[in-house]
DNA sequence: CTGGATCCCTCACGATACTG
DNA sequence: CAGTATCGTGAGGGATCCAG
């Protein structure tokens, strides 16, 4: 606690005291899904080890960020969920998140993706202004991931699993992130494949308007 | 750079895969201020070792976060200087400084404050919504530090160093967080001697108003 | 003096195995 | 299922040294 400590009187140097450690944000993000147990999060978070894992949810529980808690007879099992602090960082986490989508491109082989990611990934890249006066339910599919948006005049609500009657659900392949950024548009998405549509079709160029990764900015050569 | 990899396609792994490592968004901070050559960064960031400052740049030059340039003679010196990429990381991490300042008490007999941290924290806090309507220049004197705010109808230029011509001097003492979070009012902080003031007096209860800590949310006890 | 590079030591992290 | 125990490795910490 004390020779990890940035010893710097700065809040932001306390926050990553609190939430700056390997692993930290991955939790968080995967709890801003919902509440998980022990197993559950080691499943999204496959590579961490569980004394890491363990170590971690102790420490964010000691910050005021996670709440261990009993689950009622018959369960009888723990899970871990956000305190309403912890659940602050999800506006700071969906923007990190949108900056760090910029240097995305194709899945390598040994990185995986998990339904909380792609949730996450819904709500950092969601453009409310683009979604003004729609009310649509898109249902995602990545291989056997299963996640869906719920737009409805500027608000989303991403989360995880199908949904009862989707406007649209999109089969979406690797090549989902050029969609997202642009670079090529809906139909072309349509013609090479990326995507495989079952539902209103028309949908999925507001789709790509509402959830947009921008590109990175052009490097501006120094004289 | 692969065994550091957290394996996950995910915008907010690849952002934490960048700026995640110890020091690298303290780093970040201090450049946000203001280019800075290698000597200066270590000035504020006294505890960093030079080997993981040299070797942090590297990999935040890498990533296209932060540009190395020759300043031209006589002077013939390096400077570090964000991206605009690195840029983008302002909005972030002013939001995860505000998150994180809920956290401070009282400065720490080994936790020291800089001008760059202090600069940030006035960004950090600032709340364009109580700025409306008013154009003042506050001078900040923490100790030796020296920072100035412009606030000028909602906008907010703070940087390091005096102003010319300040409407109010602020000499603040270590309790000045009280003022900021509301649990004093001005004219308290005044009569306990935290502030010392120079030039419009008046402007402090604004002050207090523009630049706030929110409190840390109640924790719900659970059933 | 700036701008690092090098060395050594320590501890957090990672891998694996094991237990209530 | 929900972790703890053990142990090896490599990144971080701290001091020192060196080139321009």
């Amino acid at each position: 606690m004390k020779a990890r400590a940035y010893g710097q009187f700065c809040g932001l140097a306390r926050a990553i005291e609190v939430v700056g450690e390997r692993w930290a944000v991955l939790i968080v993000r995967d709890l801003l899904v919902g509440p998980k147990r022990f197993t559950d999060l080691h499943r999204g978070l496959p590579k961490i080890p569980t004394n890491v894992l363990a170590s971690r949810l102790k420490q964010l529980e000691g910050a005021g960020v996670v709440r261990r808690r009993l689950l009622p007879r018959p369960e009888s099992s723990v899970i871990y969920e956000l305190t309403e602090y912890g659940m602050e960082l999800e506006d700071v986490l969906i923007r990190l998140g949108r900056w760090g989508a910029k240097l995305l491109d194709v899945p390598g082989p040994d990185e995986i993706i998990t339904v909380d990611s792609m949730v996450m990934a819904l709500r950092s890249t969601f453009r409310a202004e683009y979604a003004r006066g729609l009310h649509a339910g898109y249902e995602l599919h990545f291989g056997d991931i299963v996640i869906h948006a719920l737009v409805s005049d500027g608000k989303l609500e991403a989360s995880a699993g199908p949904l009862p009657a989707p406007d649209l659900i999109i089969e979406a392949g690797p090549g989902i992130k050029d969609l997202m950024a642009g670079e090529i548009d809906a139909n072309e998405a349509i013609e090479k494949g990326i995507v495989q549509l079952t539902g209103d079709a028309s949908l999925l160029t507001r789709f790509a308007q509402m959830f947009r990764i921008d590109p990175m900015p052009a490097e501006t050569p120094h004289s």
